[in-house]
DNA sequence: GTCTTAAATTGACCCGTATCAAACAACTTC
DNA sequence: GAAGTTGTTTGATACGGGTCAATTTAAGAC
């Protein structure tokens, strides 16, 4: 389902997204002119793997899942999107060709900015090339980090990693909610769904609690030498 | 050891780079110009995680490996750089940090470009970031694709990719020369030598065989559906 | 060419995690 | 609130690949 226009609370979470928030607001209603709005439920598919596509998606509510398929029909994430990232940007500078699949996650409501405005705006405006430049290096600096992740850390690691990461810094024990269901962070971290169960398991002796979606940490430094 | 100014030769490998490539002779100019060069020994240190890094380097010969270290020492390459790549241009757009150490894999010639100089002509000139751009777009579609492989293909299954990738499309056989030693395949694979080493000897029954450097393929078929 | 050192291969073993199956818990929907 | 659906946990098992050690092979050095 399709609205033409972004109405002004689309346009609000816009404004905020990391990306935007680097741009003059001239710049950003340019960019944002003509942009269409669609409302997914979850499993929706948005774009499949090699599909011509010559958007960029903007996550405004919600989560986009992007994976890969395998032969044998595994399938492998390379990215989760939460509200506020942009999707695609790879896309429309080399074929225009999707390079994987993507589907919600959850309930979401997703953006479409045209590419080709994208690139002539980018061509055109020097401050929107360098936002552009800036997201690329940043996204590029997380695959890295997940690459080596991959490679280097066993299960319980990669987990306790990420709880690491939504550490208020300082502070010794805290607790989170987890912004998405499991099984979504077990593809995330490159695991089977049981596996980070197991993983989950496997830290309660170094302090970690979990009830439902909420993670308790008790003992910060036993999770860092992990 | 360092050179202060590029030779003619150093020029003209520069120019043949594809990042070069696409920009005009003028561009080129302006961001070579006060590059320094420097010539290394396999195994020599370019620059280490974590250090403070406000320069690209452009791989003029040789081989450069980009690697990280886990707590307990081991290492995992996050990427391969041969002839004609850039080196760190995440970096100078983000923190001006590494984020990696890179080693030379063979004996190199590698120039310095400055990153002060790169961010300014890159917001001077929409050509320069347009050319950053499609540059940073091939590699998070590279770090994407070396993702997924990770997670959805077996050893053999990477290293059958491998040589299909080399593979002049059409021709059923064919063979080919390692552009590096199996050890640097092996961690760009993300295996221990020993792991590829047997998948060389797995992939035998599907009509490769490994003299050397020197692969030759019998069947591509069998290969492809590996 | 021979000597020396580094790289590659092979075998034995073990650890980590995917997979399958089943039990359980938590939401929906009516 | 009951029934169905979906998500999560747990157990048993199998497989892939890492690690260590021992050879074999290849590559540089003299």
């Amino acid at each position: 389902m399709k609205t033409l226009r972004l109405t002004s609370s689309d346009r609000a979470i816009l404004l905020n997204a990391r990306f935007f928030s680097r741009l003059p607001r001239t710049a950003i209603e340019a960019i944002v002119e003509g942009a269409t709005v669609s409302t997914h439920e979850t499993h929706d598919t948005l774009f499949r793997q090699d599909d011509p596509l010559d958007d960029v998606l903007v996550v405004l509510s919600g989560l986009v899942r992007l994976y890969r398929l395998g032969k044998d029909g595994r399938e492998a994430d390379v990215a989760v999107f939460p509200r506020g990232e942009l999707i695609g940007v790879n896309a429309i500078f080399l074929d225009r060709r999707a390079t994987a699949n993507a589907q919600a996650a959850e309930p979401s409501i997703i953006a479409r900015l045209e590419g080709a405005k994208l690139r002539r705006l980018a061509a055109e405006d020097t401050a929107v090339a360098q936002a552009l430049l800036e997201l690329l290096c940043h996204h590029g600096k997380l695959a890295e980090d997940c690459l080596a992740e991959d490679r280097l850390l066993t299960a319980p690691q990669r987990v306790a990693n990420y709880i690491l990461s939504h550490c208020p810094n300082g502070s010794e024990s805290f607790s989170f909610r987890l912004p998405f269901q499991k099984s979504v962070l077990a593809g995330k971290l490159g695991l089977a769904p049981e596996a980070l169960s197991r993983a989950f398991s496997t830290l309660r002796q170094s302090g970690v609690v979990v009830k439902g979606r909420v993670i308790e940490i008790r003992d910060r430094q036993a999770l860092e030498q992990f």
